[in-house]
DNA sequence: CCACCCTTCGACCAATTGGTCAAAATCTTG
DNA sequence: CAAGATTTTGACCAATTGGTCGAAGGGTGG
């Protein structure tokens, strides 16, 4: 196996992110090879040269797409003070749902149809990382830095209201005329979000 | 127009069932007319009998769910005590997630294409009605009933936490080992987001 | 029991689409 | 610049699938 060429880069590139947008607006079965090909610059068997078949751009697309899910929560620290490290990470997963909406809806696309590619990342990778994570909010409420709330439902709250404005995007624009569009508008939702979250898992004195 | 036979209710029914299950689990370019028909228990050509086209059928089973969708919201009683308001709406939309999870998933997967066909829905009848309960959640919070959070964005955590239950329930079930499948998760998992939620609206003493 | 209408379906059609192949074009390198 | 390797594509194929049609089946009122 030689290292790829600057040409394979590009291409490779090309059509990750040609699919990425393909694949998210449409859904897998929507989507077709002719389409992303085309919005990638190159022709139908071009892209079949880069990528065996349409389900080998798809997994590998999402490979991408669950790299980047994985990081932000990795770094939880347990050692810095809980109520700042969840306002650190709620707004980094709420900066992720503004610059990368179309990445949000397709791993959303996937887990709605049961996530038959990803079963395994999920039941794997992503449970050993919950499962820590949780060890260490259990932590901290016994210590009576948060409020008593089950640490896997705290977890799936932030994942719900985080990825709501990338996978929502749709119905919140209809909803508030188009508010996500003015300046402003990402920050004022991160605050209530905070405001929310926040207020709720503070211990209460 | 004659009022239709017992015979043509229970196959719009049966056809309505399993369209909801194909183009829940299989989305829209998913889900085949065949099967549809199949798991309807009649052929291709007799589900075209009662329904003009693959998309004459989602935009039908996408109208049922809507007006189910409307219900929860419409009773929020300005009234009434505004903690045990939300404690109610919030747990009627929890109730919604475990007993009809494919409905949310196939509302889910229009919003995430874009809402194609249910732009009208969301710009007008819906957008009227949280309009109405926003100024609600404003003057609760006007009287200090509420903590000062934009009432918009409540109601997006809102939707976003309780339909996660529904639109995640892969993800949940793989990285929990199969809870949801538990006797008592379902209200551990609604004791949880009250808990967050609520805490996080109430005003602060 | 007949005539009519509603219901059902086998056979078929046309369009779409995932994927193949061999040949042409282009690039790299000694 | 020549030779080999890499990249690109037009033409094509087979399977799937949304939808049509005409004929057969079945229930019902007279």
């Amino acid at each position: 196996m030689n290292k790829p060429s600057r040409i394979q880069r590009n291409n490779r590139a090309a059509i990750s992110d040609a699919a990425m947008q393909e694949f998210s607006a449409r859904g897998y079965h929507g989507a077709t090879i002719d389409a992303i090909a085309g919005k990638a610059g190159m022709s139908k068997p071009n892209l079949l040269y880069y990528f065996r078949s349409k389900e080998a751009i798809y997994r590998s697309v999402l490979e991408q797409i669950v790299e980047e899910w994985l990081s932000p929560l990795m770094t939880l620290d347990a050692k810095a003070d809980p109520i700042e490290e969840l306002r650190r990470y709620i707004t980094l997963k709420m900066q992720m749902s503004a610059d990368r909406p179309e990445a949000s809806r397709l791993f959303a696309s996937e887990i709605i149809a049961g996530a038959p590619i990803l079963r395994d990342f999920l039941e794997g990778r992503l449970k050993t990382l919950v499962d820590e994570k949780a060890t260490i909010l259990k932590a901290w409420i016994a210590e009576g830095k948060l409020a008593p709330v089950d640490p896997y439902h705290l977890i799936f709250t932030i994942w719900a209201t985080t990825q709501h404005y990338a996978d929502f995007a749709a119905q919140i624009d209809a909803v508030t005329g188009g508010q996500p569009q003015r300046e402003g508008f990402q920050s004022q939702a991160t605050q209530a979000v905070l405001s929310i979250i926040l207020g709720g898992v503070k211990p209460r004195g």
